[in-house]
DNA sequence: GACTCGTGGGG
DNA sequence: TCCCCAAGAGT
């Protein structure tokens, strides 16, 4: 079973692999930065960003030389900006710790800030060629139904199950690519709903299949509703032009990000804030996993610049082209696009939801 | 163990 | 339109 279910994963993925530029090197720095970018977030939605990163930050050095906001400006739009932040950190410890190179151990790599287990695991194999498993959630979808595993997935004591399961199949000599391949076959073929099984080299092995429960496999835990929340954001602009903004302290949402400011923080340290009393310049609702954040953006005036409040760390003013060149978020482009638009800023209400396809991609450079 | 942390593609 | 969920990690 384990050696027909090796063989045939590795027979397809050498017949059907993508060609992915990751694939074309084996620097296990640039594998690693391919594995933080593509935590929770798509292949097809990293390879730019990568791209990028690679000609911006070549090396282990370049990366720990940088200042943290150019690092945190390559981020820009990825989400989860403490992966940036992590990054930066681990290639400090690296250069400090290791001479600039990323240690081949696992044990190593899992001490190093944003590397857990599934990264650590696909370093270790996909770059070192170290026989260890990584599970991650297409890994953990092709498993739950070849073995019919009943348990919700992400529950803690099924995530060891399966990682103890990959661990005894991972080809001894092929780690890297076996772990690939499972993934791989994950994301294209054994997908969340409608998998295409008549395409797939394990349907022969799969208890799922041969019982037709592929659309009841893995079973998943109801997701919270977000929680809804408003938050309003100041815009202050200055005879020249510049608009007053903040940027965040390095722990949490956002953190290390520029935006404009939000009117709370400064209420609670400028004594002469003046808000307009007109509609919002701007407004847009902006979806994360378990937040709806609704964003307006109000008119204000304030004569000094006041000190930083948390959550800012520092404010400052500075021209709207210079922000976007910044560490900001998706929701900070969108909204900085909206200000300047005209047909947006000459009606009553700029109104956007992250939902609405036409907002998307604004100028950035 | 339960929460937090982004964004966008696809059904 | 809404919902699901991505080559997860840290607290």
């Amino acid at each position: 079973m384990i050696a027909a279910l090796r063989s045939r994963l590795l027979a397809h993925y050498r017949r059907t692999a993508r060609d992915l530029p990751f694939r074309r090197t084996r620097d296990p720095y640039a594998i690693w930065i391919c594995e933080v970018m593509a935590q929770q977030t798509r292949l097809q939605t990293v390879l730019p960003y990568w791209e990028r990163w690679m000609a911006r930050f070549p090396t282990v050095r370049a990366l720990a030389d940088a200042p943290l906001g150019d690092v945190l400006a390559a981020w820009t739009g990825l989400g989860y900006y403490a992966r940036a932040r992590s990054l930066h950190a681990a290639a400090r410890i690296v250069v400090d710790r290791y001479v600039g190179q990323l240690p081949d151990d696992l044990l190593l790599l899992r001490a190093l800030p944003g590397i857990g287990d599934y990264t650590a695991g696909a370093i270790a194999s996909i770059a070192f060629g170290r026989r260890v498993p990584a599970v991650d959630g297409n890994v953990a979808r092709v498993l739950c139904r070849v073995f019919a595993i009943d348990e919700p997935s992400d529950a803690p004591a099924t995530r060891r199950q399966l990682w103890q399961l990959a661990g005894t199949l991972v080809a001894p000599r092929a780690a890297g690519d076996f772990n690939q391949a499972l993934m791989e076959l994950g994301a294209l073929t054994c997908t969340p709903r409608s998998p295409s099984c008549s395409r797939c080299p394990l349907a022969p092995l799969c208890t799922a299949h041969a019982t037709g429960r592929t659309a009841e496999l893995p079973r998943r835990t109801p997701r919270r509703p977000p929680r809804a929340l408003t938050i309003d954001l100041a815009l202050i602009t200055d005879p020249r032009g510049r608009w007053l903004v903040g940027k965040r302290a390095p722990q949490g949402r956002y953190g290390g990000l520029w935006e404009l400011p939000e009117l709370a923080a400064l209420q609670s340290t400028a004594a002469h804030l003046v808000v307009d009393n007109t509609p919002p310049l701007a407004e847009t609702t902006h979806s994360l996993t378990h937040l709806a954040l609704r964003y307006r953006v109000l008119s204000a005036h304030l004569p000094r610049l006041p000190r930083a409040a948390p959550p800012y760390e520092l404010l400052r003013r500075i021209a709207p082209r210079a922000l976007t060149q910044l560490g900001v978020s998706a929701a900070t482009l969108r909204l900085i696009a909206m200000l300047q638009t005209p047909s947006w800023t000459t009606a009553p209400i700029a109104h956007r939801s992250s939902s609405a396809k036409a907002s998307r991609k604004s100028s950035r450079g």
